[in-house]
DNA sequence: CTAAAAAATGTAAGCACTTACATGTTCGGG
DNA sequence: CCCGAACATGTAAGTGCTTACATTTTTTAG
């Protein structure tokens, strides 16, 4: 069933047939209402190819992160996903694993399917070399390319992000305002965001007058149980801290583990704040008190910047949204 | 760039070119090189449209989940979208959540976009109203379904389920063998899945010789904070139990959470098992011991048998995989 | 060396739609 | 009652690729 078929059961040409079907140009009442019977009787459905040679686009935007089963950016797909729906596209979605080529091969693998734009959902596409995001830069040539949580100053790049680096400077002046002094600040990768949120932690001792102690910063394994091994490893090589600052709730999570592991009380040994309120951050004991850095508005305000950009309207570079403090058991403010 | 800028240049015919794209038909290697120098050099793609439309394919497939933000089918579609990706094909993602209408209406966007296979993943899909499901036996009389986590017999319809039955069965056995004789099974939707392991839990009651108790069989909300305090006024009305069967993980947290509240040490007081092995069920205090129903397996058993129906060999319309108890903190067996 | 088989390549007809342009129709105003 | 504007509809030329079939070239064997 095609749409000639269409055409000739309503006794109207193919032109006409496409007309009601894209709402465009011109066609009398009657007629539109003939053609759109035919179509109900006859259960047909226009083909996607054709009406994606046709148009030049499909309404599908290509929706690329590095591990989707990651809680926080499984919740960042699914806002966008539902967003993108609800704006009449779909969603491409891929999960890239955190190598450079493999994140190359996917955005080739994307824009060949000819998606109208493309997504980077997350902090970890961006690198601190430059020469690595060209893929990211190349792309943009084609479609637009919205990144959500990192910043990449280059036409027809849009970013949305989450003012990391002040949520982070105004949690570790609240733990220190609650009597912490030695604050571990932990992360996984250096992404913008990894880097703001340090920024932010360093100037928050900064401002309280507390010298920054490069020991107390560290980079920790992915995973859970590393992450308690690696901290409990921190610890008993002798460092010490009253507080920590993770920059992602399972990090947290695995410092509210460590804590239990060598009887420290929480909160009142150490402090810990987490980051994403996902989850996880509900399920230990206690809960962690996490900064939220709204993935729902998050999403929402990338997919309409997103559509003013398709609809050709002028859309800003770079929106900045805040993220709030969500206080749980594992500090005494 | 199209095809025959291609052909051009190459000074070959886009036939040719199209066969070394496809690596279809015969082509010399001098020539095969010097088309693949020509497209290299242009940094041509073919336009997947007009691919699709000749071909009538796009090597895409539609995975369904009523909810991509949960932990556990966030984690499904993670592997399946890898599986599939390994097999060249991609993934075109909707999280149409718990509302019927909802996801008949995905249905037909997916398939109006012409995917060459639809996966539902996850149980929640199916449901007891035989006419509920009657839009995916329409679905199947167009491309191959696939199910995980959910039977359904019928022509085109592909079914990979855990034996949740035989694991839940073996756990509860377990918990009795323990000690355990009143325990609660918890669960939040009847689906496939959630009668089989209700199932499970009754068999295993029985060949012990405890009654079965409707009073301890409950339904409880989502979301983490609602289940703390359905289990607790369970509790308050008087209800007493010494074990939990969670048919998910976040409800064993949960069942955790809420001896904690009420003071009952655990596994001492109230063994706990969860279901899914998710990130969750390690995050809490004790950690949970959980059944791991092998996603990854169920999601690449997934993909392999949906190659094989769409490479034209057959597959079995049903697969079972068995599941596996991952011990942890909340039981002492 | 040649005929037949095999391999390589080209030609052109789809595939199902959109849309610019041409044609036909209706309607109101002079 | 006629003319042109506005509306409705049809015609046909793309859109870029695949592939059956035809044609040419190469290989093989007798």
């Amino acid at each position: 069933m095609n749409i000639y078929d269409v055409s000739l059961k309503a006794g109207v040409s193919i032109a006409t047939v496409s007309r009601v079907l894209n709402g465009s140009g011109s066609v009398s009442e009657k007629t539109r209402q003939k053609v759109l019977a035919v179509i109900e009787e006859s259960g047909y459905t226009p083909n996607a190819f054709a009406r994606g040679l046709g148009l030049g686009t499909m309404r599908t935007v290509g929706v690329m992160c590095s591990d989707s089963s990651d809680p926080y950016l499984a919740n960042a797909v699914h806002h966008l996903v539902r967003e993108l729906r609800s704006n009449d596209y779909d969603a491409l979605l891929c999960s890239t694993g955190y190598e450079l080529e493999e994140k190359q091969n996917y955005m080739n693998l994307m824009l060949s399917k000819h998606v109208d734009a493309i997504i980077l959902a997350g902090s970890s596409f961006l690198d601190m070399k430059e020469e690595n995001n060209r893929y990211i830069l190349q792309a943009a040539e084609h479609v637009p390319v919205m990144l959500t949580n990192s910043v990449l100053d280059a036409p027809n790049i849009y970013s949305t992000v989450c003012d990391d680096f002040r949520a982070t400077r105004n949690a570790v002046l609240e733990l220190i305002r609650s009597g912490r002094t030695r604050i571990l600040f932990l992360y996984t990768a250096i992404s913008r965001g990894g880097q703001a949120k340090m920024d932010g932690y360093k100037k928050a001792l900064k401002k309280s007058g507390i010298p920054v102690d490069e020991a107390l910063i560290r980079r920790c394994p992915r995973g859970l149980d590393e992450t308690v091994r690696y901290i409990a490893s921190l610890y008993d090589t002798g460092l010490r801290f009253d507080g920590v600052m993770a920059a992602e709730d399972l990090i947290a999570v695995s410092a509210v583990k460590f804590a239990r592991s060598r009887e420290l009380s929480v909160p009142e040994d150490l402090s810990i704040i987490g980051y994403n309120n996902s989850v996880v951050a509900m399920c230990s004991e206690p809960a962690v008190t996490s900064i939220d850095n709204r993935v729902d508005a998050l999403c929402r305000t990338t997919v309409n910047t997103l559509m003013q950009v398709l609809n050709g309207r002028s859309a800003p570079r770079r929106t900045v949204l805040s993220a709030e403090l969500v206080q749980r058991g594992t500090t005494d403010f």
